[in-house]
DNA sequence: AGCAAAATCACCCGGAAGTATGAATCGTTT
DNA sequence: AAACGATTCATACTTCCGGGTGATTTTGCT
C-alpha cells in the first residue's frame, strides 16, 4: 500500500512537471484544459497498455517503443502548438508618395526673408510675370518690384530664374 | 532464441518508423546523420536504463515516466529543429535614393524640341541669362534668344520661368 | 504710446528678355 | 539634286525686369 503510493506519488511527481511545463509555455493560453485532458487520456491509454501487456508478459520492448512514439509526437505537437512563430523581415519594395514639403523656416529665419517676400517668391517660380502677381495679390507692380528686388538681395541672385533655383536648393519652394 | 529474435524485430521495427518519420520530415537536410546516431545514443540509454531498473525491480512506473519525459523532450526538439519558420511580412520603411533623372524623351519628340533648345532649356532653368547662355554655347546672343524663342512656343509659355517650370513637370529638366 | 520691421507705392532708367522677320549654313533624307 | 529641319546669326522693335531712391502706411512688439 505504501509502496503503491509512492509509486503514484512519483507519477503524479512527473505530471505536475508535465503541467508545469506546459503553463509555463502557453501561459495566457486558453487551451489549458484541452492540453490536460489530453495528457490524462494518455496516461489512461498508458496504464491500458500496461495492464493488457503484462498479460502478453515479454512484450516489454514493444510497451516502451509504443511510449517512446506516443511521447514523440506529443512532443512534436506540443512544440508546434507553443512556439511562436520565428519571425523573419522581409524588406519590400513600396512606393513612396512623396513627402508633401516641408517648408526650411531656420534657412527662412536665417536669410530674413518675410512671409509676403516668399508669397512672391512662389509666384514667381510658378512662371508668372510681375504684373500677373501684382494682380494676384492686389497690390501694384511697384510693390513686387520691392519686394523681389529684396528677395534677390537676400538670396544672393541677379535674375528670377536663379533666385528660384536657389530657394528651390535650399528648400524654400517646393 | 526465435523469441528474442522477434523482439528484436519488432523493435527494429519502431525503429524504421521513427527513422522514416525522421527522414520524410526532413528530406534533403544533410543533418540526417546526426539524427540517427542521437536516436542510436538514445536507444542505447534505454537498454541500460532498462537492464538497471529491472534490478531494482518495481519502478516501472518511474522508468515509464522517465521515457515519456524524454521522448517528449526529444519531439519537442525535432519539432524546433525541423519546423520552417512561419513567415511573418513585416513592411520596413528604407531610404530609397532619388532616381537620377531620366530624360522623357517622348514628350521631346511629342514636342519637336531639339537637343541644341534643350541645352539652352537646361542652362536658363540653372538661372544663367541670355548672355551668359550665349558665352557656354559659343553662339551669339541672338541665337539663344531664337532658340528661348522657339522654346517658348513649343512649350506654351510666355516667359522663361514658366518655360521652365512646365519643362520640369514634362520631366524635360531636373 | 512708441519704435522697428514689414508692407506698400511711386518714379526713373538701363539693360535684359522676348517678338518679328529674314537669311545663311550644314547634315540628313528623299 | 532638291527638300527639309536644325543651327546659326542679324536687325529692329517692344515689353519686362531689376536697381536705385525715397516715401507712406500698417503691423507687431515692448
Amino acid at each position: 500500500m505504501v509502496d503503491k503510493m509512492g509509486i503514484l506519488n512519483v507519477k503524479n511527481h512527473i505530471l505536475v512537471i508535465q503541467v508545469f511545463f506546459m503553463r509555463k509555455a502557453i501561459l495566457r493560453n486558453r487551451q489549458l484544459l484541452l492540453y490536460g485532458g489530453s495528457l490524462a487520456l494518455l496516461l489512461f491509454l498508458l496504464r491500458w497498455l500496461e495492464l493488457r501487456l503484462i498479460i502478453f508478459d515479454h512484450s516489454f520492448e514493444v510497451y516502451i517503443g509504443a511510449i517512446a512514439l506516443l511521447f514523440t509526437a506529443l512532443g512534436i505537437w506540443l512544440a508546434q502548438k507553443l512556439t511562436r512563430p520565428k519571425t523573419v523581415l522581409v524588406e519590400k519594395q513600396v512606393f513612396v508618395p512623396e513627402q508633401p514639403f516641408r517648408l526650411n523656416e531656420p534657412e527662412m529665419e536665417k536669410l530674413g526673408i518675410s512671409r509676403r517676400e516668399l508669397e512672391v517668391l512662389e509666384l514667381m517660380s510658378a512662371g508668372l510675370s510681375n504684373q500677373e502677381i501684382a494682380g494676384k495679390l492686389f497690390v501694384s507692380l511697384n510693390t513686387v518690384k520691392t519686394h523681389s528686388s529684396r528677395l534677390f538681395e537676400k538670396l544672393d541672385a541677379k535674375r528670377r530664374t536663379q533666385a528660384i533655383e536657389k530657394a528651390k536648393k535650399l528648400r524654400l519652394i517646393p
